[in-house]
DNA sequence: GGCAGAGTGTGACTGCGGTCACCGACTCGC
DNA sequence: GCGAGTCGGTGACCGCAGTCACACTCTGCC
């Protein structure tokens, strides 16, 4: 771990109302809304700030209720017990966390730490159902959310078995490029083992592909920074079929 | 394949009316409507005939509806351009097939098809997002089963990342146990190809892990049957940890 | 009875991925 | 500048799973 989790203070109370408009207008969920029903799902809702490495729940915990992402980044994982980890998705504000458990009844399905500072806001279960019973089209919008997880899950079974490691790193690398250059550009802090984590195996194996994908010179690396030299052959590399 | 796939002629008009009220009456999604509801529902649906192996849709198709399982038994599954396959889910009548593409606006994410005699009805897709507006828990009762299938899809995840051939053997083995005592006690009739494609493997390498099993005294086949020797072995192998 | 076809058993081979071990490079704090 | 801790590279090794090839056993059918 780089990081040491924990929760931290958190911003004052103003531009805590600001920053809490902001995310539930934002919020792809809640969309549907009007401005005033949107404030008043928002008054219901606590915020809560984490470090990166800190964790907002466990994989089994019952359901408090939704997290709604103000700021920030998370990954969503499964650890097996020998401690080998895969990363089910990552989340970027703004966004939600943990529908699924809010509507079956149970506990949350997997793991969620934060891999940035991150905002959230928690949103408990029974006031969030009984809002949705007052607002029929929020679960119809929730429905939408979940059904885009669903599927990519279903993408990621089918990568996981009938693709190699190196299919998957080429993906990963190519998928990260593109989100990241939004962000801040042509910069991917990505270490070999949260790279390993996300595609479900050990850092050697990462560190080895990568070396193979450097010496046939698609990918540099410069300074720890992996830096894509040959677009083009990484696709191929990622679209190539099974 | 065993079976040649097909649409048949459809049973006559009065079972058909009875059978199809049946149908919604035991179906999950449609716990919560009362029986004028559920009838006014059910008038809308057009029943489809598919012998075994016959497909119902194919991953990417544009999604026509929510099928709803009469009788008979689906399975959900992808497969690879070279040919392979993984079962992602099967579902037993009284049951529903693609909720998921109802609500998103996307394809039907997987391929369908039937494994056993099966009668579906299928709701059309605007047909029951419209019954969705009017009946607002309906869209809740779908959030509970699509939920409960996203966690089975975590689960296969898991499994597959972590586990290996043998202990997904034994827990299918352990499973169709089960689920096939309470239909019919002690009979499996899974050819070793069937069980690959439920394991996401080859042929060859369910024929080695059973031949395996049995050399241990776990399983013992009699007439091309397999039958549980020693289910508490069985067991162990399917728990233990990755 | 004999043939066809589906289903099964198994040996030989290969390669990938996971494990272990160890060292070198970089960073940060004192 | 030094030491601790994290991160990265690499060699050795091993086992599982996937591929190919082929022979055997049922079953049903003509």
């Amino acid at each position: 771990m780089r990081y040491i989790g924990g929760q931290l203070p958190l911003p004052s109370a103003a531009t805590l109302l600001a920053i809490r408009r902001e995310t539930f207008t934002k919020t792809p969920l809640f969309w549907t809304l009007d401005p005033a029903e949107r404030d008043q799902l928002a008054a219901l809702a606590t915020p809560h700030q984490f470090s990166p490495g800190a964790t907002l729940f466990y994989e089994g915990d019952p359901c408090a209720g939704l997290w709604v992402l103000g700021s920030g980044a998370v990954k969503i994982t499964k650890m097996s017990p020998s401690g080998r980890e895969i990363m089910l998705a990552r989340e970027r504000a703004p966004s939600s966390i943990a529908e699924v458990p809010l509507f079956d009844d149970g506990g949350y399905p997997a793991n969620v730490t934060a891999i940035e500072e991150t905002l959230a806001f928690l949103l408990h279960k029974h006031d969030f159902r009984r809002f949705c019973e007052q607002h029929p089209r929020v679960p119809l919008k929730v429905l939408a959310v979940v059904g885009k997880r669903l599927r990519t899950l279903v993408q990621l079974i089918e990568t996981v078995t009938f693709g190699s490691v190196r299919q998957r790193l080429a993906r990963v690398l190519l998928e990260a490029a593109k989100t990241d250059a939004a962000a801040a550009p042509a910069e991917m802090p990505l270490t070999h083992e949260e790279l390993a984590a996300r595609l479900g195996t050990v850092r050697e194996v990462v560190s080895r592909n990568l070396a193979r994908f450097q010496a046939e010179g698609m990918v540099k690396v410069v300074k720890r920074q992996i830096v894509i030299a040959d677009i083009d052959a990484l696709r191929a590399e990622a679209d190539t079929e099974f």
